[in-house]
RNA sequence: GCCUAGGUGGCGAAAUCGGUAGACGCAGCGGAUUCAAAAUCCGCCGUUAGAAAUAACGUGUCGGUUCGAGUCCGACCCUAGGCACCA
């Protein structure tokens, strides 16, 4: 046994072993219970970056504890391949995105398999191959023969210069991130998916999902936003046209003062024919970029449409107003404005003049005001100047003028939800290609099972502006039935790939289905999902649909695909900067950076290696290429192994915290790394001996740590998720058994059976080292095959408790009490501390509360 | 703006159900070992006062509930993630 630990052999040693032993291959095997541990896949964006290796690692210490419970347990890895950044870079570097695309999948997973993943590999997937994504088009084509998928005008960021759509990241400060062009909004027929008749049970399922975090479950509810509230139809005056809106408040009806629309609203547009001004607001209003965000914080304008519609209950002529901050894609494009009692309408009528008025009056007995001289009264309370409904409450009011409406055949009770119908269609190359056709006539038919997949040509030359196979006119070109038809040139919005990779690992090379059922229903649902806390909302809500819609067409079981969930935090790192003589900052990597400290440890400043001369500190934020303070995962496993990089990312920080790099915090987790194999190494000739004696008290209280710490990292690993205090417990133990004594046959027992715990624990943390160390010690070559270590209860058994004594709830001392001690023992004890009569000294015991065998408060006056 | 989290020593954090605030680690300081250094080992390490015992203060801010609050309640401040075409 070497007398340094070397972490690059002996990691490289292991990792050939497990691929020659095919070590983590796994097929159905209905004897043994399964454990289905998914992390979500990377997109192959060049190197794996902090965020994938605590992700990954995550996923693997989850997986081999499993696997030393004795489960079946399978974990896959695949690619999420399309998406933009290959269009970006295939610009850049003029290669093909498919290209590009392969070779950064090459060598991301050299880098996984040099952590020490335990994938099973043969079920590795990319989702930009033809065989993966068919089978997407085949499903799609299957929902558009449900009735689930249909075309609709929906409004995308335009760049007029570059003639192409933009993601909302490509807009900057409304201008596009290429040409710098102002972008607009256009309009343009795209292809949508029905989340919304799945709406109700996406939000009621979420009650089954006992493993998600409530915080996600939360987040999820709020935004599929399901609402109860009123549809009213408006008549517009002096017209046959209608109007609709949906409001929730139908208590404050009376209140309505105006109508407001959006700008593509058929109203405003028809309006504006003969209107340069209203024209001009409306031409303004495509300025903005398409993100709710932006909707929400931007200045709220509007402008009058010189029409009016009637109050069907007054009777009143109301103005409608076309304002920038009422979307087109959501609802009916127009919403009723009641400033009285809504603070947004509040704000817009005080700015234009527009009428306020009180419908509503704070409940008698409440304490709330209403003052509408400086703001809207919100609250729900009772009606007034609401004719034969004043003094009904708001659901009596709610009630009673919903019925009037419905009796009056322009009002209907609706449930309404906030989640919006899922559009698909992206006008990029880089994706799968929608299976649809365009006949002669105009028709739009899906794409017949036997012509897919429609296929993406890979060889292809990028120009930054237009698809290729936009630009290029006889991609499109086919026949259908005999007659001439073109395909659909856009392809899916890559979420689609993601929605459903996790089932297709079951199977991931059958050719006759998307899924072979047998298997998918063996491992569905994924019993562990671990993944960014980013993807709380669309990607996990978008997987949901799909689990339930290929339920729907009789491919899984299952109602939901993710029984746990973790949601792991980001990576930050330190970020270092000069100014610059235009103004702006140019960032230094923390690499290059030397950090200085006063006599107490505290920063005082930092200064870059190359020159000696001072930098800022900018604090920490995310790693990012913009900030320059990425830290290449390589770099650290090169230099340390890749035990020392999974035993920092699990000790640092809790999962779902953000995580900081700190360069001397991985030198800590070495040398803990260290101090492990000298303990082994020190004590190897203990092993393979029979130590059988009887313990005494200290050899006793050393196996009780011993079974404590079994006890806390099974439960801290298999059910808290907290790897951070798990490492913590094994490194308190290791303390302990490094000074153990060695004279007696009973102190070599207890040290033996420590450090083939210590092994053990640390195994799906630090599987190299535990493994090399363990066969070292002539304990077996198969450490993974070992059950998980059982606790001893007997072990766990004290004589003694140590209990605190407080005085008015302030700590005044601590007294040792026999086990089974009485609170009048324990009382009588505390009596006769020091410390403890100095403070009940001319004063009486009021109350005494007692914690069996941990704590007694005196409370006294 | 809206939704969801988080805020504890010089730093990362711990305190699992309202019961010893700061486990474990990093940095720092002192010492041992060494020709010297690295590595390793031992000790100290919230702030203030004190030789010490100990005391007062201390978990973003302000207020409340309780014998007892980092933990529960109310208001506020700051930071992060998401907001439907980044993935």
């Amino acid at each position: 046994m070497h007398e340094q630990y070397s972490p690059q052999q002996i990691e490289q040693q292991l990792q050939a072993k497990w691929e020659q032993n095919n070590a983590f291959k796994v097929v159905e095997d209905a004897t043994k219970e399964k454990f289905y541990c998914l992390s979500m896949f990377p997109y192959p964006s060049g190197r794996l970056h902090m965020g994938h290796v605590r992700n990954y690692t995550i996923g693997d210490v989850i997986s081999r504890f499993q696997r030393m419970q004795g489960k079946n347990v399978m974990q896959p890895m695949g690619w999420d391949a399309f998406g933009l950044p290959a269009e970006n870079a295939a610009i850049n570097n003029k290669t093909a995105p498919a290209k590009w695309t392969y070779a950064n999948i090459e060598y991301m997973k050299n880098q996984l398999k040099r952590l020490g993943f335990g994938y099973d590999w043969d079920r590795e997937i990319a989702t930009c191959q033809p065989e993966y994504y068919r089978w997407e088009q085949w499903f799609f084509t299957k929902l558009f023969e449900k009735g689930l998928v249909y075309k609709k005008l929906s409004t995308v960021n335009w760049d007029p210069v570059d003639q192409c759509v933009l993601a909302n990241e490509q807009v900057i400060d409304g201008r596009g991130w290429r040409s710098g062009a102002l972008v607009e909004q256009r309009e343009l027929a795209q292809w949508f998916i029905k989340i919304t008749d799945y709406a109700e049970e996406l939000l009621n399922d979420l009650d089954q999902l006992d493993g998600w975090p409530e915080q996600v479950k939360t987040m999820q509810k709020n935004w599929i936003g399901r609402s109860e509230g009123v549809e009213i139809t408006f008549q517009v005056a002096g017209s046959d046209q209608t109007l609709t809106v949906y409001t929730t408040r139908p208590d404050t009806f009376y209140g309505v003062t105006y109508v407001a629309v959006a700008a593509q609203h058929p109203l405003a547009q028809q309006a504006a024919l003969n209107n340069p001004q209203l024209q001009a607001f409306i031409d303004d209003c495509k300025g903005n970029k398409v993100a709710e965000a932006e909707m929400a914080t931007m200045e709220k304008k509007g402008a009058p449409t010189g029409v009016f519609v009637i109050h069907p209950l007054t009777g009143e002529q109301v103005p409608v107003w076309v304002a920038n901050f009422v979307l087109m894609d959501y609802g009916s494009g127009a919403v009723m404005a009641v400033p009285g009692h809504d603070q947004r309408d509040y704000e817009f009528a005080s700015k234009y003049g527009l009428a306020i008025k009180q419908v509503i009056e704070p409940a008698a007995g409440s304490e709330s005001v209403c003052d509408l001289t400086t703001a809207a009264f919100t609250e729900k309370g009772v009606l007034v100047n609401s004719a034969e409904f004043n003094g009904l409450d708001f659901a009596a009011a709610f009630k009673a003028i919903a019925d009037k409406l419905s009796g009056l055949g322009i009002g209907q009770v609706k449930v309404n939800y906030r989640l919006r119908d899922w559009g698909v269609s992206r006008q990029r190359y880089w994706g799968s290609p929608i299976p649809m056709l365009t006949l002669e006539d105009g028709t739009q038919v899906p794409v017949p099972e036997d012509m897919l997949p429609v296929r993406l040509p890979e060889d292809v030359v990028m120009d930054g502006v237009k698809s290729p196979i936009k630009a290029d006119p006889e991609w499109a070109k086919t026949t259908y039935q005999g007659q001439a038809a073109f395909h659909e040139t856009d392809t899916f919005d890559t979420f689609m790939e993601s929605s459903w990779y996790y089932a297709r690992y079951c199977s991931p090379d059958h050719d006759k289905a998307m899924l072979d059922p047998a298997k998918a229903n063996y491992w569905l649902p994924v019993d562990q999902y671990i993944g960014g806390i980013e993807h709380a909302i669309l990607h996990l809500l978008y997987s949901r649909f799909f689990h339930k819609l290929l339920r729907d067409v009789g491919l899984v079981q299952s109602d939901e695909p993710f029984k746990r969930l973790l949601c792991q935090g980001m990576v930050l790192a330190e970020t270092f900067f000069r100014e610059t003589d235009n103004g702006g900052k140019e960032w230094y990597s923390p690499a290059d950076v030397t950090v200085e400290r006063d006599d107490k440890g505290r920063i005082t400043g930092a200064v870059l290696q190359s020159d000696g001369q001072p930098v800022q500190s900018a604090g920490m934020s995310k790693m990012s290429k913009s900030k320059n303070n990425g830290i290449d995962p390589q770099v650290v496993i090169d230099q340390y192994g890749a035990d020392t990089v999974r035993l920092f990312m699990m000790f640092t920080a809790p999962p779902e915290q953000t995580l900081e790099w700190q360069d001397s915090a991985v030198e800590g987790a070495n040398r803990f790394l260290r101090r492990i194999w000298t303990l082994s190494a020190e004590n190897k000739a203990l092993f393979g001996t029979d130590w059988a004696a009887e313990l005494n008290n200290g050899q006793k209280a050393l196996r009780r740590e011993i079974h404590k710490t079994i006890a806390k990292v099974t439960d801290d690993i298999g059910r808290r998720y907290t790897f951070n205090t798990a490492i913590a417990a094994i490194m308190e133990l290791t303390n302990k058994l490094q000074k153990a004594p060695v004279d007696t046959d009973a102190d070599k027992q207890v040290k033996v059976e420590g450090i083939k715990a210590v092994l053990q624990l640390l195994n799906p943390i630090t599987p190299h080292l535990s493994q090399y160390l363990w066969s070292e010690l002539g304990l077996g070559d198969a450490l993974e095959q070992q059950p998980w270590p059982t606790v001893d209860t007997a072990a766990l058994v004290e004589d003694e408790k140590l209990v605190v004594v407080q005085v008015n709830g302030k700590l005044r001392g601590k007294i040792t009490v026999a086990a089974d001690a009485t609170q009048d023992d324990v009382l009588a004890l505390a009596k006769q501390d020091e410390n403890v009569v100095r403070f009940l000294e001319g004063v009486e015991i009021r109350k005494v509360i007692y914690v069996p065998g941990k704590l007694l408060n005196l409370a006294v006056g």
